[in-house]
DNA sequence: ACAGAATATTAGAATATGCTAATATTCTGT
DNA sequence: ACAGAATATTAGCATATTCTAATATTCTGT
């Protein structure tokens, strides 16, 4: 494969990365992947931030595709979506442990 | 562990990411992979962008702990410092292979 | 010591991101 | 229909990223 072939390659993974690349949203995914499934109010409590960032934070994740949410009476329930995400959390751990970088 | 806990968990995590999200350097990440070593100038021609950008991206792959390098004469010779990265870009594919998002 | 190759660094413009504060929407119970 | 809860959206500022173009550094061969 040649170059342009590269760089049209890597840039769904990159997107992707992009999307994942901030702690709060790192949290978030643990999160959900910890609990299955919470609403907007449970994470802001849980992160501690405010209930404008909880819900723009999800919102990339979920144009990502990361997550999903269905709508519950008034709350608005998340899940994961792309459960191949749980693998991907492990190895970032792993990448990180033994690099401080 | 709670929230505060959880983002200086994610802190470095989402750093590392950071860096690697980037189509550019994601390939530059793919070819140190596959190669083994290379020098700057080989990597420009194989991603057919300008030195400039080569050796920035190269940078901050460096800085991230991702990759390093060896003077060698004239030439500057780069490879992946850490291993794990390996393991991390068959996660990324896996997670995007079934996601355009 | 000099010319030229290989790489690094810098400045600065264009764009993207992250956040707060404010406002809008959507739903529930009465 | 209304008050209030839960969530979403918007505007706008502050900061960070990415890229190009220009310049600096470092090394080699003569």
């Amino acid at each position: 494969m040649n170059r342009q072939e590269d760089l049209k390659t890597f840039a769904p993974a990159a997107r992707m990365l992009k999307f994942m690349a901030h702690p709060l949203r790192l949290a978030i995914i643990n999160d959900l992947l910890l609990e299955r499934q919470l609403s907007v109010g449970q994470l802001q409590k849980r992160l501690n931030i405010s209930q404008s960032m909880t819900s723009q934070h999800l919102s990339a994740l979920k144009i990502a595709g990361i997550v999903a949410c269905e709508k519950k009476a008034n709350e608005c329930h998340y899940y994961i979506q792309n459960r191949n995400i749980l693998k991907f959390l492990e190895c970032i751990r792993k990448c990180v442990q033994r690099h401080g970088a």
